[in-house]
DNA sequence: TTCGATAGTTCGGGAAACTAGAACTATTGA
DNA sequence: TCAATAGTTCTAGTTTCCCGAACTATCGAA
């Protein structure tokens, strides 16, 4: 399997950003992935968000937050490793990603 | 004509506030909303965004908006005023807007 | 090697959302 | 009452989204 495509940092849009974060099960995705240190498997979100998310609706969550640059997928073994691009994207939008997943925390503490 | 919904504070949502923004053209026209002072008209932004946008489009794109919780707009003679919700927004989600503003600038700065 | 199991991806069709022209409504001024 | 202006709603064509079913890739036995 050739590698993922990601764009570079520079084809990294800002309304690509917020429409991959648009979506409650993939917000949460994204800032479980953002608040570890290590790479995680696709397979743990499965059940983010309440109910239960199928494996494909899963993969295709995974495909839009690749593709809006949010995270960096690669294939370890049987498994899928992903990682957030925080820092690369820090450098092209400062701030923008810490407000949203700080207003993701608020959001989510009140539930 | 009865007045135009808007929601509450509290039931403004995260998802909400990033779907109403994804879009190029609409980010634009919340943008320039922001910035102001005084309210602008619908019809004011008939060209943002290179492409003229039609009117129809231009009034989905309001209500977007308006149903996201991101501008209140009221009536006033055979106009709509449009102004920003920001402060209110600022209360719920401290920094969200301020970010996601200051990115649209740092791009549109690049083209 | 071949088989089985695991982890994701791709395909296909029904549902929902977006775009924009045409028709409609509301308000004001002549 | 009429015409003009400013938006909204209707409608149809297009696109996107969701998810079950089928497919592909990798690893670990037997």
């Amino acid at each position: 399997m050739r590698p993922l495509p990601h764009p570079a940092v520079d084809d990294i849009t800002l309304a690509g950003i917020l429409h991959a974060l648009s979506d409650e099960t993939r917000v949460a995705i994204f800032a479980a992935i953002a608040a570890s240190d290590q790479s995680q498997r696709c397979a743990a979100f499965a059940a983010v968000c309440d109910r239960p998310v199928p494996k494909s609706t899963l993969s295709q969550h995974f495909k839009a937050l690749r593709e809006a640059g949010l995270i960096r997928s690669e294939r370890q073994g049987v498994e899928m490793r992903n990682r957030s691009r925080c820092a690369e994207i820090e450098g092209r939008f400062p701030g923008l990603l810490p407000a949203i997943l700080k207003a993701h925390l608020a959001e989510a503490g009140r539930r």
